[in-house]
DNA sequence: TTGAAAGCGCTAACAG
DNA sequence: CTGTTAGCGCTTTCAA
């Protein structure tokens, strides 16, 4: 039935002090008098008064609130995502999280109607209209380890290409001569970098393109599965295997160890360094993208662009690209 | 600088109508003419109108937003949410994800400042004062595989002390006789649940105390790690080990394989059945609790109880057990 | 079928 | 230092 609500009046009325004084007191706004704060306290207390956050944020035009998109499959986001809402709760600002799966995109529709301050966006596939859409509608957003198609906005990305290129020389070097990648969707910016890098790089050490073969599938565990069954019925079978990020690695090293120890595992590396990368029944020799150092990172460049916004000044888009470590395990050497 | 948002207002005066008939318009509330509806839609549409959801809330008094707390360090939610999340969907509500670290209690603001109209709680401890406190605010709440101390509420729990007793027939059966349990802690309803039973059922079998021997921890992945450092240096190592989860079985596992082949492998079980556990590097065998079904059938309790509310009636709250089902694969033999 | 007006709970001038 | 008064953008009577 009735909203039982306990509202600001309702704390005045308590108080013997008007609405507006509850406001200013429960935030220690102006110099209200201490002995007024305390008893507005103690009466806000005794009623279990909550400021509604919608009439604040009504109000204030502004919400303390930023969304963050992320992909619930990807395993290497319970790493990031606690990072950006401890650096968002530095700032006083809350988290939104808005879980996309990989199938579906979202309608987004929270993300404009006033409900965020901002947003940060970890999984956006190049041909998105999402973050012309948010430019359009004014909702300042920062890339993480994403880019778009013809779209500015401040970025944080890994040296995608450094990495991948990380990756071939160390292959290379083991003597590969026949190295295949389980590459990522043509539509995802990191994947697209990775790959182009890595070719170019086996390219330049004259491997053929039939020692380079490139399957292209999401980066996700059954990826790796099933890139093991085109593996195994290449006429030549590499050698070597690059994966697009650890996720896939994890799934091929598994197809792998299903079949027993009758077949000869070729040299995987992954990419990300995900968690699960360091589990001793992997090893998995993969890239490390920082990502939780990334994420720290991009949720800092939306505060400082929140600021620019409030404070009307144009500051032009920054991108920031973070090295990255080459993580040697043991998975890139084949059994 | 100024807020450039377009409101209803804005679209009304462009189409020539009031601001209230712009809103009825494009809800289709009352019976506005076709041709107005049209009208508005088609102004709203080069507008780029997105209607404010904190107007419309602080409006209706209720917002159409339901949070989920959970924890991201657990392996099963990844699962779960997206079922929550389209299950919502599907009537009108939409999710707000809410992470929680087993380390850092949040403030959970933003479950009683009018944000949400109701919660879904999946990670809350046994003395938790959360749902004590949601049920003071009047905030509707169903708990997803946990209960808390003294606290009346909807439910949906596992048949936690089913599972627990089916894994001790099975490792009884298979001769063992040393049995060890890495449990979680003692103020986890499934937790603890879940050993209790576990210890009633080899008590029965008449196993002696030495022989079940307990360990609590955290139920994640490191748990099962810093446990294989306490199985080994046990007089009598036990040969066999139920996990109270599969993160910790996990754990387990990898830190055996850290060892390499060397070691005499205890037969070990998990429980839950998340993703990880099929995967043929660990062939967990475990309990599966169903977690999809039961997250799918909280969120439709939640539902109900807000539809309960609304309507101002009294339903007593509702506790549901969901059966689970032993999963076999290999790891309860040992190696 | 539509408009005018009040109000959801808060913040923010403006007085005093 | 505190009260009064306008809104923030929407929904919802009540009239017309």
């Amino acid at each position: 039935m009735s909203s039982n609500r306990i509202t600001s009046h309702d704390v005045a009325r308590e108080a013997g002090v008007s609405q507006a004084t509850v406001s200013r007191a429960l935030r220690e706004d102006s110099q209200i008098s201490a002995r007024t704060i305390a008893r507005v306290r103690e009466v806000a207390d005794r009623l279990g008064y909550v400021p509604s956050s919608l009439g604040r944020s009504l109000s204030r035009r502004t919400t303390g609130q930023i969304a963050v998109v992320a992909e619930l499959g990807n395993l290497t986001y319970p790493d990031t995502v606690p990072v950006m809402h401890d650096e968002l709760a530095l700032h006083g600002y809350r988290m939104l999280l808005i879980s996309e799966s990989a199938d579906k995109e979202l309608d987004h529709e929270i993300l404009f109607d006033g409900s965020v301050d901002g947003v940060i966006l970890t999984t956006t596939r190049l041909d998105s209209t999402l973050p012309a859409r948010l430019h359009a509608k004014r909702v300042p957003f920062v890339f993480l380890n994403r880019t778009a198609r013809g779209v500015v906005g401040d970025s944080v990305t890994a040296d995608n290409a450094g990495g991948a290129r990380a990756v071939a020389q160390l292959l290379l070097g083991e003597g590969h001569r026949n190295i295949a990648m389980l590459s990522g969707p043509t539509d995802m910016s990191s994947s697209v970098v990775r790959e182009r890098a890595f070719t170019a790089a086996l390219r330049e050490a004259g491997i053929e393109p039939g020692h380079r073969p490139i399957i292209r599938r999401e980066l996700v565990h059954e990826s790796g599965r099933l890139g093991w069954g085109d593996l195994v019925s290449m006429r030549e079978r590499p050698t070597a295997v690059f994966c697009g990020a650890d996720a896939v690695a994890v799934g091929l090293l598994n197809a792998i160890a299903e079949q027993g120890d009758s077949v000869r595992r070729p040299a995987v590396v992954g990419f990300d360094n995900s968690p699960i990368a360091g589990w001793p029944v992997f090893a998995l020799t993969t890239v490390d993208t920082h990502l939780r150092d990334m994420a720290r990172l991009a949720t800092q460049m939306l505060v400082e662009r929140l600021d620019i916004t409030t404070s009307g000044a144009e500051v032009a888009p920054r991108k920031v690209v973070v090295p990255t470590t080459l993580t040697l395990r043991s998975s890139h050497v084949g059994g």
